[in-house]
DNA sequence: CCCTGATTCGC
DNA sequence: GCGAATCAGG
C-alpha cells in the first residue's frame, strides 16, 4: 500500500480527530501504527495542534530566548485522549430517565456489578448501553484477563453473555464499564437535607 | 501486560 | 519517502 492522497487524507481527518495511529492503521488497513505515526510526523502534524502552525520561528530553542509576547492559544475542543482524569463531583444532578436497566439478581449467583445505584454520569450509562451494541459478547469460558468481564442479561438465559472488549488497563472491564462500575464514591445514602 | 506517540535508520 | 525496530512514557 503506498499513500494515496485519500489514504492521506483519511489520515489527516482521523488524526486530527483524536484518532490514535493504530486506529487509524487499522482503518486504512495495509499499514502498521509506525507507518502512520512516521507519515504523520512526515506530514508535519505530530503536534495535533492544526488550528496554529503559523507561528514557529524558532526551530529550537537551547537556551532561554526572550521571545516577546506569545498570542498562541491552544484551542483545544475537547479532550481527545480516550482517558482523562475526570475530576468529576462537579456533576452533581442526574435525573434524565436511564434506560431501566433489568434488575435480575438470580439467589446464588454472583452478583452482577451493576450498579444499583442510577446516579452514575448519565452520559456513562449511555455510553454503556452503545458500547453493549457492539459488545464481543462473548460467553464465561472466552473471559481472559484481557477482555471485559462485564455481564449482561439474566445468567439464567441463553442471552446472558459478557462484554468481552478489550480492558482497558489492569482493570476488569472495558473503558465504558469501568466507567460505570468504579464510582469514586458519592451519592449513595446522602439525602439533600 | 496493554496501550500511546517519537525517533532512528536501513531501505 | 517509507516503515520496522526501537525508545520512552502511561
Amino acid at each position: 500500500m503506498s499513500w494515496t492522497d485519500e489514504r492521506v487524507e483519511l489520515l489527516k481527518k482521523m488524526w486530527s480527530d483524536g484518532q490514535s495511529a493504530s486506529q487509524i492503521a487499522k482503518e486504512l488497513g495495509g499499514v502498521t501504527r509506525n507507518a502512520v505515526i512516521g507519515k504523520v510526523h512526515r506530514l508535519g502534524l505530530s503536534n495535533r495542534t492544526a488550528g496554529a502552525p503559523p507561528s514557529k520561528p524558532e526551530p529550537v530553542a537551547p537556551k532561554a530566548k526572550p521571545m516577546a509576547a506569545k498570542p498562541e492559544t491552544k484551542p483545544k475542543p475537547a479532550a481527545p485522549k480516550t482517558e482523562a482524569a475526570r475530576p468529576q463531583a462537579a456533576a452533581p444532578e442526574t435525573k434524565s430517565a436511564v434506560p431501566a436497566r433489568r434488575q435480575i439478581i438470580p439467589a446464588g449467583q454472583p452478583l452482577p456489578p451493576q450498579p444499583s445505584a442510577n446516579e452514575i454520569s448519565p452520559e456513562a450509562l449511555a455510553k454503556v448501553n452503545e458500547v453493549e451494541k457492539k459488545a464481543k459478547k462473548i460467553s464465561l469460558m472466552e473471559l481472559t484477563e484481557r477482555t471485559c468481564k462485564w455481564p449482561v442479561g439474566d445468567p439464567a438465559t441463553p442471552d446472558f453473555w459478557f462484554c468481552g472488549l478489550p480492558v482497558q488497563s489492569g482493570k476488569p472491564y472495558c473503558e465504558a464499564h469501568v466507567g460505570v462500575a468504579f464510582q469514586p464514591m458519592s451519592s449513595r445514602r446522602d439525602r439533600k437535607r
